[in-house]
RNA sequence: CGGGGUAUAGCGCAGUCCGGCUAGCGUACCUGCUUUGGGAGCAGGGGGUCGCAGGUUCGAAUCCUGCUACCCCGACCA
């Protein structure tokens, strides 16, 4: 088995971090707080966004892009907004450099300052509702539907691999439309859109949820998510939607004539997901021995590893399964033939369990012999022999079942780290302990919530949707509350 | 921005306290032979201005001064 892992139970964060590094997926730059997607990673991003740009285009959405540079005024419209990232925001105050006169390299030409700093957009609202302005002027208009692929730049205190980078990638809604309910429909229409992808193509079981003042999105009314609970008892983030009622609108004087011919302001929504999620899904499914990754976003989903002593055997080897590769990529499956005789077998079984392939085939001149096939599957680490032409049959399986067992996994997981709790003794003793979604009851003030969070560590993770309804008293103040709300420490 | 640490081969480290011959180890890399069903063995080989700048000294990776970068713990956050 693979060697020189740490264990997650000795320290996660490790853990994590070697993981990344050694199923090749990311390493950190030379550039502060940034990384590198290698192209394994990044095999995995573009499996992700493939499946989610389908579910946006399914429900209506088209793609656009909008400038990486946004003029330093149009962050002061918005008040809140601006409050929210002024904090870790890249600003660009000049456009030129040039030799140093003293000496060696290059400095920043004075003579070239800009008129007015552009800034490295943390998030795009602001450019896009400047440019919305003009697009709209009819409710004939609306719904305006766009989506952008692109990356951002949030100047982070503290990084790590795809959790938290310095600049990341991430697909970023922004939706138009001539009325409240219109808008907020869309807001919950595309926080199901990702518990849809987390569940279904992740298999990452979420919470969907409402988040609480404290934790809203800067400039939003209200701010829907999806939580998941890693390995280690700490939730995840895993995308938010976002309902703006009219506040990018009256800030940016996005109006439209309605049929009734009167001028409105038009109601907004935004909603992103980021490369965040390969981190989830790396935390989420991986165990000691590496990555374990679900078949529907695994980039090589099954990997053939002949076993040879020369080329002959090879050729004998060939005869066999280059017909049954080719049958499985005939079904969209795939395949990765590692036939090179630079390592050997025991070398390759390594190097794809860390990689986290999900089904692997090996065959040698024992299997010939017996017309058989090794299938190992990655999630259970099992391995059975099978009759070559039962071999795809058998993979197609896999591929399902693999995929439905993660998904079983992380949900009992998440099922048994969710607990009820009714004292504040008892919650600190949870956090400390295994951690978990803890399921408590609080007084509804932002006051409560941040002293709860400096006194734990722990937040509202949101108020779940569907949350019934109970009398209670607040863990902390002892106040009357009418439901239970979901907290726990949290990336 | 506060507190702590580190900087020596691609990666991971020892050596620094107490200055001294040609700067070492593991791994990775290259060559050859033997190997190949769970990270092979042996032999040989290449790779370093010891973070940068100054100072002390016959002599500095090691001592002194200044700088820079990165990491960890907090505050901030998807």
């Amino acid at each position: 088995m693979a060697k020189n892992f740490t264990k997650r139970s000795e320290n996660y964060s490790q853990w994590y971090n070697e993981l990344v590094i050694k199923a090749d997926l990311a390493e950190n730059s030379a550039v502060r707080g940034c990384m590198v997607i290698k192209p394994y990673g990044y095999s995995i991003w573009e499996n992700m966004q493939h499946a989610l740009d389908k579910m946006f285009k399914d429900t209506g959405h088209v793609n656009a892009y909008f400038p990486l540079f946004i003029p330093k005024s149009f962050f002061s419209r918005e008040a809140s907004h601006v409050e929210g990232f002024a904090k870790e925001c890249a600003v660009i105050t000049h456009y030129r450099l040039k030799n140093d006169p003293n000496g060696k390299g290059v400095i920043v030409d004075p003579d070239a300052k800009l008129e007015e700093e552009l800034i490295v957009r943390p998030t795009s609202e602001t450019i896009i509702w400047d440019t919305y302005k003009n697009w709209i002027q009819s409710y004939r208009d609306l719904p305006l539907l766009i989506n952008q692929w692109a990356n951002v730049v949030r100047w982070e205190m503290r990084t790590r691999l795809f959790l938290r980078t310095a600049e990341f990638l991430w697909q970023e809604g922004h939706t138009a439309h001539a009325n409240e309910e219109e808008a907020i429909i869309e807001a919950r229409k595309m926080l199901d859109v990702y518990a849809t992808f987390a569940e279904q193509f992740m298999a990452l079981p979420v919470i969907k949820g409402i988040k609480t003042a404290n934790e809203r999105f800067a400039g939003a009314i209200e701010t829907f998510c999806i939580e998941g609970l890693m390995q280690d008892g700490k939730a995840l983030q895993a995308g938010t939607s976002h309902f703006l009622g009219q506040n990018f609108a009256k800030a940016f004087d996005v109006k439209f004539l309605n049929k009734e011919n009167v001028q409105e302001y038009v109601w907004a929504t935004s909603w992103g997901v980021s490369t965040r999620l390969v981190g989830a899904l790396i935390m989420t499914h991986s165990d000691d021995f590496g990555l374990v990754l679900p078949p529907m976003l695994a980039p090589i989903q099954v990997v053939v590893i002949p076993i040879f002593k020369d080329s002959s055997d090879l050729e004998k080897i060939n005869e066999k399964i280059l017909p049954i590769i080719s049958e499985l990529k005939a079904k969209g499956i795939s395949v990765k033939y590692d036939d090179r005789d630079t390592q050997k077998p025991g070398w390759k079984f390594n190097e794809y369990e860390f990689k986290g392939v999900p089904v692997r085939i090996a065959i040698g001149p024992r299997d010939l012999e017996n017309n058989c096939l090794e299938i190992a599957r990655r999630d259970t680490l099992l391995k059975e022999t099978i009759s070559m032409d039962k071999c795809v049959e058998h993979v197609e399986f896999l591929m399902k079942d693999i995929q439905s067992n993660m998904y079983q996994k992380s949900l009992n997981f998440r099922e048994s780290n969710t607990i009820k709790v009714d004292t504040w003794e008892d919650f600190i003793a949870q956090l400390d302990g295994a951690g978990g979604f803890i399921s408590a009851h609080w007084d509804g003030t932002p006051e409560t919530e941040e002293k709860i969070k400096q006194e734990s560590k722990a937040t509202i993770r949101c108020i779940p949707l569907d949350n019934p309804e109970e009398e209670g008293k607040c863990i902390l103040t002892g106040k009357p509350s009418k439901q239970r709300v979901l907290f726990a420490r949290a990336y």
